[in-house]
RNA sequence: GACCCUAUGGUCUAGCGGUUAGGACACCACCCUUUCACGGUGGGAGCCCGGGUUCGAGUCCCGGUAGGGUCGCCA
């Protein structure tokens, strides 16, 4: 029989990004094995489920480019899917459930109480095989050793998880789930109504947690929680899939940078860490820059005007040659796109504030009149191409007696208005002629005298 | 409180009875350089503790400790 893994999530308004992670492992085990993979929304708590919520999930599996094979294809509950066991949100499958209720209840598998429908717990402690974790012996706790039985339909009628998980995972014929390690203890409970319902359970893989740097449990509220983040702050996906499959996972050969199709050919469930992980969000942006770096000028390119958008600098407003010529000046230098309008946004307005820092150091009494000499060189030179500016401030660096360095940071906080950027001439070339010597007069004007 | 899982530098990890305990991120120094980033070289930093087993334990067993998880008419 094949392989089929699901996905479960709970619309909840967000992507955790161990949901992400879980998510990823099972595509992973899919693609490795040849099977399918399942998606399943778990939106049996009607309250608090909406639209929106499932459309986060849905973007969030396809910005990482975790396509499934079946399930929801749009947000709406009853809307169009693929696949022939749906439907695949759980609010429309009822009747399964009822059917399931009902044919526990005349077997006296399960009984009424006080109008919710509690199930008769095995009252004895249940091995839980895991592929990742090996066998684990469940004993009961103090409190399941004096009610072992849970409730599976509330008293409202609405069945609860560990129910409809059972009965969607036996329905849908899933052979392995593969979930966070905070399902493993509640595992025993899911065991015994698979064997209730007369059919071998699924083989279970329980998978580390993702903590936060501190090692305390990653919640909602935790920087970095929301798989949401990743995507407002300009993060290549390939990079966070990169980084999501060495927590708990590893190619064993000390490499980092992975290509996908690599890891699905290399991926498997035995070699899962048994061991939670904490978040480093350093080394995300470490290999978010090494996938930047690889990306190709015009994936570059479009992403960077995204970016540039999205901070409200509109680059249409520019030619397209400038538009281009200025970004090709920050390829290989940004770790994440967040950084460009910071990094890049002189060329698209006026300079602001000067910093601080700088100014006070590169805005001198003495550097005023070699800005000035500076200033007139460039108006008289011919070429403006970025080699030809080298020369010129070199050559009037030269003539004043300072190193170049001495005009190389006064012009360049004078045409960005911070200490750091892109290379000096290849900016200078890409702003033209009449804004430097533009942003050069403004500067020069501010030195006192 | 009970039950379950886990434990290699600050972080992610390799190791699977005999290694100078390897790699990556981060950090420090130097080099390259117009800044930043990249790249290069070097450096500091690790097997949680205690018992066993063994000629020999990071590696196997037991106990502690610590961290995480679960015991819901949440999922």
């Amino acid at each position: 029989m094949s392989v089929r893994v699901r996905f479960a999530p709970s619309p909840t308004g967000f992507l955790h990004i161990g949901g992400a992670r879980t998510a990823l492992f099972n595509w992973l085990y899919a693609r490795h094995t040849g099977g399918r993979l399942i998606l399943r929304i778990e939106d049996t708590d009607a309250a608090r489920n909406t639209q929106e919520a499932v459309d986060v999930i849905l973007k969030g599996l396809r910005w990482l480019g975790l396509s499934w094979d079946e399930g929801p294809l749009t947000a709406d509950a009853t809307g169009p899917c693929k696949g022939e066991r749906g439907p695949y949100y759980q609010s429309q499958r009822s009747e399964v459930y009822q059917r399931r209720v009902e044919a526990l209840l005349s077997r006296n598998l399960a009984y009424e109480h006080e109008g919710a429908v509690k199930f008769r717990m095995l009252r004895e402690a249940i091995v839980i095989p895991d592929l990742i974790v090996g066998d684990v012996r469940r004993e009961l706790t103090d409190r399941e050793a004096q009610d072992p039985d849970f409730v599976i339909i509330r008293s409202d009628g609405q069945p609860v998880f560990h129910f409809v998980n059972v009965v969607d995972d036996l329905e849908m014929d899933v052979t392995h789930v593969i979930r966070g390690e905070d399902h493993l203890s509640n595992t025993a409970k899911h065991i015994a109504l698979f064997r209730a319902f007369g059919v071998h359970p699924p083989k279970y893989a329980h998978i580390p947690l993702i903590l936060n740097a501190d090692g305390t449990k990653m919640s909602k509220r935790d920087i970095g929680a929301s798989l949401t983040t990743y995507l407002d702050e300009g993060y290549a996906p390939e990079a966070v899939v990169n980084y999501l499959c060495l927590l708990g996972w590893s190619p064993k050969d000390n490499r980092e940078i992975i290509p996908i199709a690599e890891i699905i050919e290399r991926f498997d469930l035995p070699q899962v860490l048994r061991h939670n992980a904490r978040f480093d969000m350093t080394k995300l942006e470490w290999m978010n820059g090494e996938y930047l770096r690889a990306l190709g000028d015009d994936r570059f390119h479009e992403l960077c005007v995204h970016t540039l958008a999205k901070a409200g600098i509109d680059t249409n407003q520019f030619p397209l040659d400038y538009v281009k010529a200025a970004i090709d000046t920050c390829k290989g230098k940004l770790k994440t796109f967040s950084e460009l309008p910071g990094y890049a946004g002189f060329y698209f307005s006026e300079v602001g504030d000067y910093e601080r820092a700088a100014a006070e150091k590169d805005f001198t009494v003495e550097n005023r009149h070699r800005l000035i000499k500076l200033r007139d060189a460039l108006d008289k030179l011919g070429d403006f191409g970025a080699a030809s500016l080298e020369t010129c401030l070199k050559g009037a660096a030269a003539e004043l007696g300072v190193k170049a360095g001495a005009l190389v940071h006064p012009t360049r906080l004078a045409c960005t208005g911070t200490s750091s950027g892109p290379s000096l001439y290849h900016l200078m070339q890409v702003l033209g002629r009449d804004r430097v010597l533009q942003r050069l007069d403004r500067a020069i004007a501010t030195i006192p005298n």
